[in-house]
DNA sequence: AAACATTGCAACCGCCTTTAC
DNA sequence: CGTAAAGGCGGTTGCAATGTT
């Protein structure tokens, strides 16, 4: 295949470009257009091989570069995007305008990536972190909540710590039922894992709504509507982020203009399985995002589902699936949690996992 | 204040795809 | 149709800036 010009272009400058060059190649460019690289830097009279002059036009010298932070929203759609599109860059940049795909990469690498991770969300995959280190922190996680909830009630009064611990809980009943499954390991002891008989890989826990699903303030767009009509955030369970990314990646994303992507969602979409769909029916909610492969069927197929989603009563929404499902018999929850907790940490060592 | 560690990001490298001949 | 050149992309590196001990 092609070579790689710089590499017999042996005196040729590398390393951080000057002023003066950068002045050299806006202005070469301004005056003659991009033409062909591989010519540019002899024309522009620079000591410079062209695709180190492309790469320099491309991520800095373009004037509609937008520079400066992030914002919320960009995040939440950078988020979405990579977990249908993955890691292409260049694709996800086209769908921010003034963002370079470097630009989105390194900010993914050093910011959004560990966001997730915090969250106990794997980046790679948008599912919830199966490793048992991440698991054992969620336990003290909880155990702290729970922790500080009984030593002063009343220390929260807007319920913080209760959507924390609910959060927490959450996270850890997803993270074992998803080790249990991986490891084909089914405790019949168990009576929790008794009356929940999950027996389908992980895949089938997502039952289409497959973003995001956590009371997390990065996860909501300023928009996002308080049914309280106070200024206080909505830490109510009502609506998901799952509601509010499908449609805004929808509008400010894939079906803009970039055509190419709003199709493979319709064709992706067109193609569900649907003995897949009846199989995952009667399954536990899905919490988060899963990797790439499923997440791409499943966030399409939510994507194309979106206008339905939206005009459903905001109550019948995964997150408050789930909810009710931790919550029903909220009296005897804590014995179940004990249990479950119990089982992980004498189960955590290597040798009976 | 100095040494060390961490972070953020521009730039490079190598591979793949597209284009031209 | 095959091949080489050029463009484009994603992973990685190197280094300056910043934070921590």
């Amino acid at each position: 295949m092609g070579r790689s010009p710089c590499r017999n272009e042996s005196n040729v400058k590398k390393g951080p470009w000057t002023a003066e060059e950068d002045e050299k190649l806006t202005d070469y460019i301004s005056r003659h257009g991009r033409g062909t690289w591989r010519t540019l830097p002899k024309h522009a009279g620079l000591n410079r091989c062209g695709k180190s002059c492309r790469l320099r036009w491309e991520n800095y010298l373009r004037p509609d570069i937008k520079r400066g932070k992030f914002t919320e929203e960009e995040d939440q759609l950078i988020i979405n995007l990579h977990s249908v599109l993955g890691n292409k860059w260049a694709k996800i940049a086209t769908n921010l305008p003034g963002r370079t795909d470097n630009e989105i990469k390194n900010y993914w690498n050093t910011n959004l990536r560990k966001k997730l991770l915090h969250m106990g969300i794997d980046p790679e995959t948008h599912r919830p972190r199966t490793d048992l280190n991440h698991l054992m922190n969620l336990s003290q996680l909880l155990g702290m909540s729970n922790l500080g909830t009984s030593i002063n009630p009343l220390a929260n009064p807007i319920g913080l710590q209760a959507d924390v611990t609910q959060l927490t809980k959450l996270q850890v009943l997803q993270n074992m039922l998803q080790l249990l499954n991986n490891t084909s390991l089914i405790n019949m002891a168990n009576p929790y894992l008794l009356r929940n008989q999950i027996l389908n890989p992980p895949d089938t826990f997502l039952n289409g709504t497959n973003t995001l699903q956590v009371r997390d303030p990065m996860f909501r767009g300023p928009e996002y509507p308080n049914p309280h009509g106070n200024n206080e955030p909505d830490l109510s369970l009502s609506q998901t982020h799952s509601d509010y990314s499908q449609q805004n990646i929808f509008k400010s994303g894939l079906e803009r203009e970039n055509e190419t992507d709003y199709q493979e969602v319709l064709s992706y979409a067109e193609n569900i399985n649907t003995s897949q769909q009846n199989q995952v029916e009667n399954l536990l909610p899905a919490l988060v995002a899963s990797c790439p492969k499923t997440s791409t069927f499943n966030q399409m197929e939510s994507n194309y589902n979106a206008a339905q989603v939206s005009s459903q009563s905001p109550v019948s929404t995964t997150f408050e699936a789930w909810e009710k499902f931790l919550i029903d018999d909220d009296e005897t929850s804590g014995s179940y949690w004990k249990e479950i907790l119990d089982l992980t940490s004498t189960s955590a060592s290597p040798v009976s996992w």
